[in-house]
DNA sequence: TGTACCCTAACGTCGCGTAAAGGTGC
DNA sequence: AGCACCTTTACGCGACGTTAGGGTAC
């Protein structure tokens, strides 16, 4: 009945509640955001409505929506909740994609320590050459035909500078291992382990797709008109001999 | 020989030739990042050298790192730059967990539009919903043992939303095709195939480790005192004639 | 004398943090 | 009367964008 019956909470008491700033508080009545009744003396009261839209909106700004557009969301265009999430998954995503080049640069730049004698420009050097290689036009997508392009373009969403390090780290291992072991027999047991690794780890990147595998191949026999730079990545990978050891690891396990 | 017979850039000119804009030109000089010679008039000129400093500074921008950061580096400490890489990696690291949190609540609460008749509330209560499982303590870590724990916290860095997402399709897709398979024979051809397909997708998860594994199994068979949240996310996949139909599977290829 | 450039100064953005100066509740 | 709370006002941060007002080069 009495409206003055339900629970009211001062600002510091409702800020505990809710896990926010009493500035913060402030913030959002200024902005109309959320704006509680006042004391006479004009203190601020809060309510438990106040806190289900509080709540609403540290959501809705957890997302990295601004609070205007929350404004704006809470109070007329709820129905358009549905666009407005999609277009900020859009703006994430673009986010996370700029955040992980960044991410691959690092990277690239600290293992490029060794090379020089005056490291920090070393590893300023290979940073913008990495910057500069994903600001470039993708120059491997000639090599796949109509579709697989664009499955390959999907793939690389789900390619986190994790992956990549850990994909890069068991190539380099493969490679150290098929080394130390050139002179065993390519149609040995121990051979034939090296391959279905090897084969394991292309099929990480093909998923298995016979377009996509097609490409690569195209891509690799390629090799010699490749960009500069991605003679420079490949190069810990261009021992000859390991590579003709897996074909004939291949060819003894056709037989 | 002569100073003067180096090409020298006017500020607008530099700066189309560097790809930024006027604007931050003049901030990077008053902030003495990047301070040009002047004409007596006080016209700003861009040399060579100039271009090298700026793409340095424009390429440790793209890793986010603060001006201020980067002027120290520049101008002092570039023999700390690896341990900056280091420190920065850490962040972006720490931000792209966080923008993977906010993604995956989008999704779902994108998801949850179907389930009342008013969308707008049932997905921001999904979105809150969400944010609040991610920032509990993880109630899945009792059920791995010691070292088990460990690594199951490393995989998670590597999944990504669109890899969940990807992730539980699969996992949708497999018990709608079950579903619709269960007069099938547990032995027979198609029920086997099934089975491929759960433990490809559990191994998906385990990594092929035991002790992860083992942690799974405790996980599931203490499904009765799992938190609310996690049997409702669980729902769609309790359908217990698949269970056990996928039991009988598992039994029949064991003999 | 035109016009295409140059300069500095200064406010706006976004989401609050952080005082400062003064009033209220018990 | 004291102490813990409340209020408003206003500057600071970061990396520039964007006028505004006025000078320079050719």
């Amino acid at each position: 009945m009495d409206a003055g019956a339900a629970r009211m909470y001062r600002t510091r008491e409702f800020a505990e509640l809710a896990g926010v700033t009493v500035r913060t508080l402030h913030h959002y009545d200024r902005l109309g955001l959320l704006q509680p009744r006042r004391t006479e003396a004009g203190y601020r009261l809060y309510q438990a409505r106040d806190l289900e839209r509080l709540e609403q909106i540290v959501a809705l700004k957890f997302l990295a929506l601004p609070l205007k557009r929350i404004k704006a969301l809470l109070d007329r265009d709820a129905l358009d909740l549905a666009g407005a999430l999609r277009r900020q998954r859009q703006v994430l995503e673009q986010k996370r994609r700029l955040l992980n080049s960044a991410l691959a640069a690092i990277r690239e730049g600290e293992s490029a320590i060794g090379a020089g004698r005056r490291p920090e420009s070393a590893i300023l050097r290979r940073i913008i050459e990495v910057i500069e290689m994903q600001s470039k036009p993708d120059w491997t997508a000639k090599y796949y035909t109509g579709e697989a392009g664009a499955k390959v373009e999907e793939r690389k969403e789900l390619w986190s500078p994790e992956l990549q390090a850990e994909c890069s780290r068991q190539w380099s291992e493969l490679f150290r291992d098929i080394e130390a072991a050139l002179d065993e027999d390519p149609a040995g047991e121990k051979a034939q382990s090296f391959l279905d690794r090897w084969q394991k780890l292309v099929e990480g990147f093909t998923g298995g797709d016979f377009a996509i595998t097609q490409g690569l191949k195209n891509l690799y026999a390629d090799r010699a008109n490749w960009p500069v730079e991605a003679k420079q990545q490949m190069a810990p990978y261009s021992n000859k001999a390991v590579w003709s050891f897996i074909d004939k690891a291949r060819a003894a396990r056709k037989k």
